[in-house]
This record gives structure tokens, sequence and C-alpha cells, in this order.
DNA sequence: GGGTGTCAATAGTCATTGGCTATCGAAAAT
DNA sequence: ATTTTCGATAGCCAATGACTATTGACACCC
């Protein structure tokens, strides 16, 4: 059973005349002769009765022929998903995004990404960074994007941008004094940290050498967002590091919120896109990552490609 | 784009590993790997994301393999109709009989072939040799049954009888006191013939010599049908010649009507089925002709195959 | 009634295809 | 580090499907 010979046995059922039936599939007339019986012994049947007149098909023929016309019609509809399935921008992209960043992020990149791929959707998802690798090695999700470094068997990174980490102080702290902070002023303070789980608590850590210590967080308040932390601080219940991207996002004048950088080189951490190596379309990565590019967050530092 | 290779696609997305997809297709999986790699690069989409852990459908692979299923599908149903369609004994037989013949040869002969072929349905017609004989030519007959000589080209016939002609008169016609006439006897008698356009008025006509000379036939009156020249003769109107398997149909106290029949050798026709030599059903025609032989007409003469 | 033309079937040849076995290479698991 | 798993690749071969040239059957026509 071939699309060939069902395609055959159409066309000599339309024209009912094997030369013009055999041009009009582009084949020889004996090609198209043989073909077809072929086809009716294999399937111990005669599809056209021939005589020397012309070429008439028998009931069964006319019921197979039908038939045949139905499973071309499928395949040919198959053809067309091929086809449109074609280009690599066309079609939804699953993103995951962490929390600590998809809110700062998102509102320019969606835009700019559709700008650039129209018909490319975006389902989006935010979680921290262990659940959104989890689904990105299961295929339940195509890409996310997290802080560095980001290892696993299968998938590779690709950098967006360096994200700096800046200090939010209520009004009145003592650290308001200075314009500038030194990592090293930290110390003693009672800063407030993002719930465990959320990979930015751990690059906080990380950054500050007395919290890294055994115990060193002991006693320090926690958050579940960073809009909580930030309230929490506003309050006057500490000082708290967060990326400056989503302290940028929020009201510059807030009377009961100080931001201070940090002296360079200041902590920071860098933002990467991750997806299975074998993810099948990498233009797709491709037009996100130049999305990204063309939609920093403020005060985002790009990183040269 | 193969039947084979939408298998594979299918097959592949249901168990999601090579080997065991391959041993579901009896094919190996070199085979099966390669198959598959020629049909994503020739549809240029990437159908199954392959990584070291499982194989995964791409969302474009998931819609090609529905739709894959969807063709298969319908070729099964084709198959499926091609094993049904196998017995040249199912599916119906377009039967053409003439006038003179099908009221006493149908009654018997109907049963007759069911018994032999009772999925073979009968779809069957009257009308003269010439219509029949058309309709036969164009395929919208499988077979006829007709006097005797029946030749056109792409026809064959097979003999199925030899039917005896008799004589009717009205009671207390000079001849019926004769027992056996004698086909001279016919000479002069007002003679009641069918309309034109059945064989019988022509084989009548043949049969008895004054009638075939020029004008022979003026003045005779005609009957549309068997049945309309028996009420005419029973009336008195003149005598008639009839196939003797018509009138021994008739009641035979029929106060009103004599029967006769001719001395051997007396005027007879010869019955024969005709088909294409093209029909591809000639089992159907055989089945025909044993249920005709099962079946004949009370005095028919059967003729030795 | 013997050419003539039409049309499908057959013969013979050849390139392509689709299948196999054996083996490789990458990645995980032990 | 070794072994195992699994898909990809290489190389080979038989089967397939297409071609050209020709035959055979049948109407048609002068």
């Amino acid at each position: 059973m071939t699309l060939t010979e069902l395609r055959y046995i159409v066309t000599l059922a339309r024209e009912r005349h094997f030369g013009r039936a055999a041009e009009k599939c582009h084949v020889s007339q004996p090609t198209l002769s043989v073909a077809l019986k072929k086809v009716e012994q294999r399937f111990g049947i005669t599809l056209f009765e021939r005589s020397s007149a012309d070429v008439r098909l028998t009931p069964i023929g006319e019921q197979i022929a039908a038939q045949a016309e139905r499973v071309l019609e499928e395949s040919a509809r198959l053809q067309e998903i091929a086809r449109q399935g074609k280009n690599p921008l066309v079609g939804p992209l699953r993103l995951g995004v962490i929390f600590t960043i998809a809110p700062y992020l998102l509102p320019r990149l969606i835009p700019s990404l559709h700008a650039r791929a129209p018909d490319m959707p975006l389902h989006l998802q935010e979680n921290f960074t262990v659940r959104l690798g989890e689904q990105l090695r299961r295929g339940e999700l195509d890409a996310i994007v997290v802080a560095d470094p980001f290892v696993e068997p299968g998938i590779v990174t690709g950098a967006l941008y360096d994200e700096p980490f800046a200090a939010i102080l209520p009004s009145g702290h003592p650290l308001t004094a200075k314009e500038i902070l030194a990592p090293r002023d930290i110390v003693g303070e009672n800063l407030l940290l993002l719930g465990p789980g959320n990979c930015f608590r751990d690059q906080v850590v990380q950054a500050c050498p007395q919290l890294s210590e055994p115990g060193g967080t002991e006693g320090a308040r926690e958050g579940s967002s960073l809009e909580t932390v930030r309230h929490m601080v506003a309050s006057g219940a500490g000082m708290s590091i967060v990326p400056i991207s989503a302290a940028l996002s929020w009201p510059a004048q807030d009377e009961l919120l100080q931001l201070r950088r940090f002296s360079e080189p200041g902590p920071q951490r860098r933002v990467v896109v991750a997806w299975r190596a074998s993810f099948p379309r990498p233009q797709a990565i491709d037009a996100l990552r130049q999305a990204v590019a063309d939609a920093l967050p403020a005060s985002a530092v790009p990183v040269r490609r």
C-alpha cells in the first residue's frame, strides 16, 4: 500500500484513460499500468474493468477510489501541518522565570519579543530555580531564565545580563549617611532575607562574608518575596539587599525607603537563559536573547556576546 | 511521504523509545532511526527531541503524529473495504432480462440464485433486447438474459436453455381440432404479434415462412405484451404464437384458450446470458448460469454445457 | 477485408530506495 | 573508571518502481 498507488487509483478513476491518467501523475503509461495491476492482484480484486472502448470502475473499485481519496486528503493535511510548522518562530515557547526576575524583566521583555516573533506566544511560569530546572529537563518548559551558575546534564546556558545588588534601608538608618556602601558595611546589620528556595537568598548569602559562616543566617528575618521584604524594610524591620532592577522599579520618592548602591566591584549576579541542548528551535532561543538585550531592566549591565 | 514512515512516526510517538518502536514495527533500530531522520529533513522539522534520557515529541511533532494516525486509520479502512470486496459472490449483480422471459423465469430463478449466492443481491431490469444491450455495453448492467443470436463486440454469451414455441388459439378455432400443429398450418391464419421492439416478434416472424415475405405482417394485429396477446386470443381476436414457458404459466383450464404444440422439430429460440468479456466477476455469471439450470422454466430444454 | 490507429499490457533495463548487520559515540549509571 | 544504554552512522544488498521499446487486441475505415 503506497500513497503513490492511491494517487494512481484516484487519478485513473477520474480520467478513465491510462494514458491521460499517467500524464497527470507525471509517469509513463506502463508505469501506471503495472502499478495498478500490482495493486489489484495484491488486493485480489479488479478495480477497473478495461475494455477496448474505455476504462470503467467496478463497484468495489468505486468504493476503493473514494476511500483512497479520503486517505490522500488526510495526508495532504499532514503535509500542510508540516509546511506551517516549518518556521521555528511560530508556535508557543514555554518560558520559566525565577520569582526575583520575572516581575522586573517580563513587562519589558514581552512586548520586545512579541515584536520579533509575533507568532510565538509565550507560555509563562514563575517559580524557584529548582522547580524550573525539573520542568526544563522533563520537557515541560522550553527555556528558563535563572541566575548563573546553572549546570545540569543536557542543559546549556547563555548569559543575558549582569545585575548589581543594592541595599535598601529604612529612612533614618545609620547607613543612609553614606552615598555608596562597601560590602563590609553590612557586617552586623539586621538583614532581611528571602525565604529558602529563592536562589537570590543564596546569592546574597554568598556575597556577604559573614552570612556564609555556620549559623551566619541565624536570627535573620525572612520575607516570602522581594515585595514583602521591601515593605518590611519600609516599616523599619531592618535592611536588605535586592537586585537593583527590582529596587529601580519601585517609586523613587518613597519616604520610608532609601536605596544605596555598592562600590565597584559590588556584589552582583549573572542572569542566564537555559535550555535543553536538544531543543529543536534554537532560533527561538536566539530571538529570546535578542529580545532581552533590547529590553534590559534598568541598570542591568549588558554582557558582551 | 510513505505510509510506512507514518507508521514509524506514530509508533515512536507512542513508545518514545527507538528500540521498542522498531521492534513493534518489525524493523531494526537503525532502519527506524534513518527513516525518521529522513522524514524530518524532508519536512525541515524536528518531530522528536532526542536526549540521552528519553525521546520526546515536539509540539509540531505531536500534531504531525496525530494527523499521521488519522491517515493510517483511513488507509486501514481502505484495506478493510478491499478485504470485504474480495468475494466475487458478494455485492450486487445488475441483471437485465427481456420482457418475454422475465415473468416466467425470474420467479424460479431468484430463490435459486439466492441460495447459491446469498450475499449477491440482484438489481433487476426488464426491457427490450436493444435497450439491455446498450446498458450492458455502457457498464450499467452486468449481465442480460436475451435470445440467441446476440453478437456484439466485447460481449460474450453462454447458452441457458432452448425454449419451444407453442400456439394459443381461442376455444372453437378450427385448428384446435389437431393435437399437434405443423408450422405450415399457420399460413393464412389471423396471427397476433407482439409490438415492434420485442425480439420475440422477430423470432416468430422468422419461424413462420409466410410472415417474413415483404408485407407479410401487414394486417397482423399487435399486442404490447404476452399477457395482452393472451387476453386478445381468449377474446377471439385471433391466434398467436408464444414461448411455451409463458403458456405453461397460465391456468391450464382456461375455457377460452387452447394450447397446441408443434411437431418436432418445431420453432423455438435459444435463451442465452450475455456479459462483457471484461466483466471481472465471472464467478457471478457462473452462479447465475447454474441457478438457471436449477430453475428451468417448465418445458424448457436444457442445453448441454 | 486488409490496413491503420488507439490503447493497454508486457519485456527488459536501471537507478533509487529501504532494509539489514556491524559499529560508533555520547551520556548515565554503577 | 567501567559498563551499559541508546541513538546515529557506515557499508552493503535485495526489492522496488520507473523508464523505453515493443507487443497484442480491438475498433474503425476505406
